[in-house]
DNA sequence: ACTTTAGTTCCATTATACGAAATCTTTTCG
DNA sequence: CGAAAAGATTTCGTATAATGGAACTAAAGT
């Protein structure tokens, strides 16, 4: 263990730092940002160009992640079932309530949202396929804890970089195990703009055929439409439907 | 240039390799595989762990990619406007025409695929958001094609592994330039089971606000639906709907 | 119980990655 | 316009850091 080879750590943090540079970035500026120095950061883009992660703009000499990193994490995600099996659904469910709908599977500690359906009137949300988010702050994630065994959710919790992001966003151990009781009763859970002000999510999870929870779906919406009546209705859907998809992911009863 | 560094090349072809296996790889499989020697592999598979790239499964000890390279490869397109923007056309186009549409957009000699859309009725067909194809067999790729320059259409052919998939398949540059012509003319590009036998596809470009051809649109169905009358209809809405997208990117006239 | 197969750890060796500095290129601005 | 600055690339001597053989451990097969 510990053994990390330190020409790959650095050349994933380039990758990690070029991701969120639409436009990419130079090397001196990339070498500013990591630290390393120009020739490092230069051998290690080299490596990465040939490789087909990385293309320079033959203009600006700009560095730029390809395609290529997303042409393989779509690989992980493209022959799960839950993807195909949960489409139709999660249409059905953004008709009906005019809202947001998303899809998210648990990896570890966070969720990460691998569909979304939106109708065309929805304001535009905060909200993107590929987005990482912790499951203790999302009504997903704690839809999916709920029915994880207290060790786990324990677990979680430790690993988890417990962040206040609003007033809202719960940051105790206990007052999370009360809400976690509270949901696995109802069925549902709620994000009460605990991740960001004025979004208000309901989220259900999916079961997969051992009975553990493996995904969940959400709707969202800007608080002022997400009322008390609505969510009363939109909860019984949602739960209904995330039965059917666990159904025909192998799920019993 | 050529200036390679070993062990990230290495760890590079680790990462895709193990994105072809769903269920991951044991470590003996990989260092097979890949022609290296156990303790190397070893080795970078833990510094891909501790960067979170990968993980161990505790009981098959199998190594297999996380959903760290999915979050990053989405955050390249994520924030391209085409994507939103294509959205509601793709949609129209498919309840139109009750086919497979699909949004790719160009790398180099290659296009993406980076949106879908498909009826529940329609027979799963064999694609996928995030895979790659060459342009020059493709309906996408030979709309986009028709629009370039002699030159650039030169370049494409000769950087491109050229390959007869079907007997269909261009693979002559002298019949392509002349197909190239034939779609300008006709404002689409068809894809007659040159890419998959059985498949046909008609393909649109999209133009940004410079001109350039820099997505394409595709409508594709089994040879039995997509006939010669349907096709008709299909590539009036086809060239339609490009137009407007290509509008609203800013494209003039 | 013995053999085989797979995964992990250790460590001596030197190939390999490193970074300082020099060079080349482009941009800035006095 | 020309000098200077900023950025990118290349070179190269050095030492570190990656390598791979071997030993060890664990599990599975016979």
């Amino acid at each position: 263990m510990q053994d990390v080879v330190q020409s790959v750590a650095r050349t994933l943090s380039i990758l990690e730092v070029l991701s969120d540079y639409e436009d990419g970035l130079g090397l001196a500026e990339l070498s500013i940002k990591l630290d390393l120095h120009k020739s490092t950061v230069h051998r290690l883009l080299s490596t990465l160009i040939v490789m087909g992660y990385v293309e320079q703009n033959a203009v600006t000499n700009k560095y730029k992640i390809t395609l290529k990193l997303f042409e393989l994490g779509s690989k992980r995600i493209a022959n799960m079932d839950i993807l195909e099996i949960a489409k139709p659904y999660l249409k059905e469910l953004m008709e009906k309530t005019n809202e947001v709908v998303h899809l998210v599977i648990r990896e570890n500690t966070d969720i990460i949202y691998i569909d979304k359906v939106e109708s065309e009137t929805t304001i535009r949300m905060h909200s993107r396929i590929g987005r990482r988010s912790p499951m203790y702050c999302t009504a997903v994630g704690k839809a999916m804890m709920a029915w994880l065994h207290e060790k786990e959710v324990e677990d979680i919790w430790n690993k988890s970089d417990i962040h206040q992001y609003t007033p809202f966003t719960i940051v105790n151990l206990e007052d999370m195990k009360k809400e976690l009781k509270l949901i696995k009763q109802r069925g549902f859970a709620m994000d009460d703009q605990e991740n960001e002000l004025e979004v208000r999510c309901i989220g259900a999870s999916i079961f997969d055929y051992t009975g553990k929870p493996c995904a969940a779906i959400s709707i969202s919406g800007p608080i002022t439409r997400m009322t008390d009546e609505r969510i009363e209705q939109f909860s019984k859907w949602l739960i209904h439907y995330t039965l059917e998809i666990s159904k025909e992911l192998g799920y019993k009863i």
